[in-house]
DNA sequence: AGGGATCATTGACCCAGGTCAAGGTCCGCA
DNA sequence: TGCGGACCTTGACCTGGGTCAATGATCCCT
């Protein structure tokens, strides 16, 4: 842990006006977008808007759980701790994902912000209401976390059946999937170029790897001209169907 | 695979009255619990009620998935393959667990019976319909796969972080802890007798581990008066807090 | 533009757990 | 009651990835 991650806790509300909700440009990626526009500001009147901080831890595991949050920008990690601290970082939130989907009286993760974040944050009761006022809200958070429960099963097969060559190129392409509809995408041989906002310490806690693993593989697959480095924060997937091939190990 | 995975294939239809539900054991520990009694002959009339063998996998991955299913009797494996054939098992489905959370078109794992099963099975349609006529079921369920969205993020940590003996910990202890009230459990040292339907190769599959590494390890634990082996299928926790204390790290 | 902090890479070595191989145990069935 | 097959255990050995250690690359910050 890094000394910057407590650095300056404090995290700003801001007032805003009625109709955040109705220009907020994370909201097609959001739950929210299964409520109506003129029905929107109900939705801003129950929540509000929170800036975090690069390093700034804001949900801490065990804590209790008294709000939920929808990411409107940038990207956190999610993560468990041994007592020892060992790490295990579950997910990477970015926009439109919604976090507290677990139901219960505490957070059974972390979540740090890997960039500067705003989420929109609602409190339980405020969630509730929601809820009972538009049950396709609660249509949608259900859909939500079927398919994190499809991805959860996905990762477990990772990281208990997948050699490292594998899991990094899993990850890679699952970073270059969720480029939204990148011109070309799809077709065989073309570029794409891949953002990590997250330290190779973080992807090596998210695939069950050390960083000198992590560092290793990538470099031996930058030698089999599979990607390119061009800097610590991007990768350029330069063969699409031979790295896929290699994460569902298939090479 | 053993030759008995796809014998007799067949699954038992049966027809019945409309007041199952009303009659059902597992109902209490199942999503059906929330619906009122007097509604649940809406409930009997949306399902029909499937017999699977042992050994049968009566769902498989990448199929559509046309069905949804309540566990009223008996274990399943819950897994996913690699094309080379390796296995992760992401869970032991037992009485009351409910399968197909997973709302895409297509299962995202494969399940086999560890022990002749029976469940409830639910048409898509039938039951959209019955999450339209009982806003309760739809909560239930989201309440459901928060929950097991929780489960999912603990088994990544034991996958990704935990030591093969913190992994048969961990393992040991949840079998115990989902024992429905035990006399004496939470006291210090009062012996578990955990009941293990799955074999030593699916325990290998659930912890990422292989067969032989599960065997040496319980063997271990058994050698330092952790635990007791008197049969295949069964172990006895015979100091429940220090077990705990490894599974999670902090021995 | 130089110093220091953080992050990443690379090499040498090691070990937890995998692989391979040889019995052992249990149980159903004739 | 003895045979066959599935499952489990144990030992010997091996290796993928972890550990330890040194060096490089970046990027602030002044």
């Amino acid at each position: 842990m890094t000394a910057m991650t407590r650095a300056r806790p404090l995290v700003i509300d801001s007032h805003r006006d009625a109709n955040v909700c109705l220009t907020c440009g994370a909201r097609a990626l959001s739950v929210c977008h299964v409520i109506d526009e003129s029905d929107l500001d109900k939705l801003s009147a129950a929540s509000v808007t929170v800036s975090v901080q690069l390093g700034h831890t804001f949900i801490q595991e065990g804590d209790p759980a008294e709000h939920f949050f929808n990411v409107t920008a940038g990207t956190s990690k999610l993560y468990k701790l041994l007592p020892d601290g060992r790490r295990q970082v579950t997910g990477f939130a970015g926009v439109g994902y919604f976090l507290g989907l677990a139901v219960s009286s505490s957070y059974a993760f972390s979540a740090e912000a890997l960039e500067p974040v705003k989420v929109c944050r609602f409190s339980r009761t405020k969630l509730r209401g929601l809820l009972d006022d538009f049950p396709a809200l609660e249509k949608k958070l259900l859909e939500v976390a079927s398919n994190e429960l499809v991805v959860a099963q996905e990762q477990m097969l990772l990281l208990g059946r997948k050699t490292a060559r594998e899991r990094l190129a899993s990850f890679l392409i699952a970073r270059a999937n969720m480029i939204p509809h990148c011109p070309g995408r799809g077709a065989a041989n073309v570029a794409e170029r891949i953002q990590l906002p997250m330290t190779r310490g973080d992807i090596a806690d998210y695939l069950g790897l050390t960083i000198e693993t992590v560092s290793r593989t990538l470099s031996k697959l930058r030698a089999e001209k599979f990607i390119e480095i061009p800097n610590n924060s991007e990768i350029v997937l330069l063969k699409h169907d031979a790295v896929e091939d290699i994460a569902t190990g298939m090479a």
